[in-house]
DNA sequence: TGAACAAAGATTGTATACGATTATATTTGA
DNA sequence: TCAAATATAATCGTATACAATCTTTGTTCA
């Protein structure tokens, strides 16, 4: 049988963990659950995270479900307001172009490092990561197309093994899914895949200056892909969202 | 009556909530109380610290202690162990490089932005910052004077007014201290005098060219002031340390 | 004497309960 | 009918209690 990525842990997700800087346990689990959820676009940004409702759900104490919405808070995916609750992030206009302003200046400098140190076995990993994108994309599932897209990023600052910076891309990833759930106005997430084909060009070259000349155009690119207006509100349950 | 530098809330600490995303309230109290703890050293690397301790300390529940520490965990200044407690964060030799190699990436870039949009305003209050370092530095009071050196950067990242890169570089600068205590060996901490000094010029005069370098070569020096060998441990009583 | 094991103690992980604050629904008056 | 005020309900903030896990200490046996 032939080795096939595995979606369900796929490239970069296995330092999640970092991000949260969280021992393994409940609070993780849901932490991670939450996170997915977020990046699939499954929880709309500005809906209402009840410690009681996400409990029910998940089965476990508002102890833990409050600590995972901290964790989540620290991590700019969630927004707590005292004693209102906390709330999946709606970035500002504002926030929106400094995030990708600040993966314009980091990105592209993580991608020169992951040019330098990349192995065989990272391509054919990145490569592999690329076809379940296109797959996803295919069967319709943009969410985790999305998401997926995501971790493509996340992946290589892996690679480049600088856990420091690695940590950065991940939050500002994170971040960047919210901001696509509210302000993407093209029709078409397939752009991307041309500017990761010529990642994977210059990574298999190990062209240091290509991979980070290629990476920049590409967040300036994602970033002009946004309609940096007002966005639209939108209201949906959260048991439905989560269901499953 | 002059207006002077309020050195209980100096430049750059007013958006510590932000780093941590808690809403005020005690548990955002006692992380910053042991944020300013560690930033000053009197909580050395490696110190367990104890959530009843902690709590009696503060006086605080265990619940509230729980959190703060979490919330300190998630910015990299205290590790925890499951099962086994918080303790005051380590940094190995490897990730001293990795903190300093981001600096050396971001703060540049925020210095330019910051000599782009300083008033002068920023400029008396940067000077007044300066000038509280030099007088800690006289009166003998390392720690707080290492601390303001810290909150210098820190400030300049706010007069960038780019909230995303300001984070960063406040988590980046609260590691940092952690490192210095482990791994400086200048007996001199004045020679930083020196490039803030110059880079106050470059602000002066909205240089935005010379800026970054001067932050640049500064970042730099600072790297090269490390002495990277297996550090000593650190043994002292935590209530000691805490004590007032 | 030293190592292995067992029991006691201490500390963290989690659940639950109660008070405080906010949001909502109802009532009352103009 | 609408607005303001009040009462009710829902939710969060915090403390405390109990269970699970780890650490230490003391004992036993080779």
């Amino acid at each position: 049988m032939a080795k096939q990525i595995d979606t369900d842990a796929p490239l970069g997700s296995h330092g999640l963990h970092d991000l949260f800087q969280l021992p393994a346990g409940r609070t993780l689990d849901i932490c991670l659950k939450l996170h997915t959820a977020i990046l699939e676009h499954r929880l709309a940004p500005g809906m209402k995270l009840s410690e009681d409702e996400v409990g029910d759900i998940y089965g476990a104490s508002r102890t833990v479900v409050r600590a995972a919405l901290h964790a989540l808070a620290h991590s700019g995916l969630v927004s707590i307001e005292k004693n209102r609750g906390a709330f999946v992030s709606r970035p500002t206009i504002r926030e929106a172009h400094e995030v990708f302003e600040a993966r314009a200046l980091i990105e592209p400098r993580v991608a020169r490092m992951a040019a330098k140190a990349i192995t065989d076995g990272d391509l054919d990993r990145l490569q592999a990561h690329i076809d379940a994108e296109h797959e996803a994309l295919h069967a319709g599932d943009m969410g985790k197309a999305l998401s997926l897209s995501g971790t493509f990023h996340i992946a290589i600052a892996d690679i480049a093994d600088q856990q420091i910076l690695a940590r950065m891309v991940r939050s500002l990833i994170s971040r960047s899914s919210l901001i696509i759930a509210l302000y993407w106005k093209r029709a078409d997430t397939a752009c991307e895949s041309h500017s990761h084909h010529a990642l994977m060009k210059a990574f298999a070259a190990h062209d240091q200056n290509a991979a980070e000349e290629i990476q920049k155009s590409h967040i300036v690119d994602l970033h002009s892909g946004l309609n940096l207006v007002e966005p639209k509100v939108s209201g949906q349950s959260l048991a439905e969202a989560l269901g499953t």
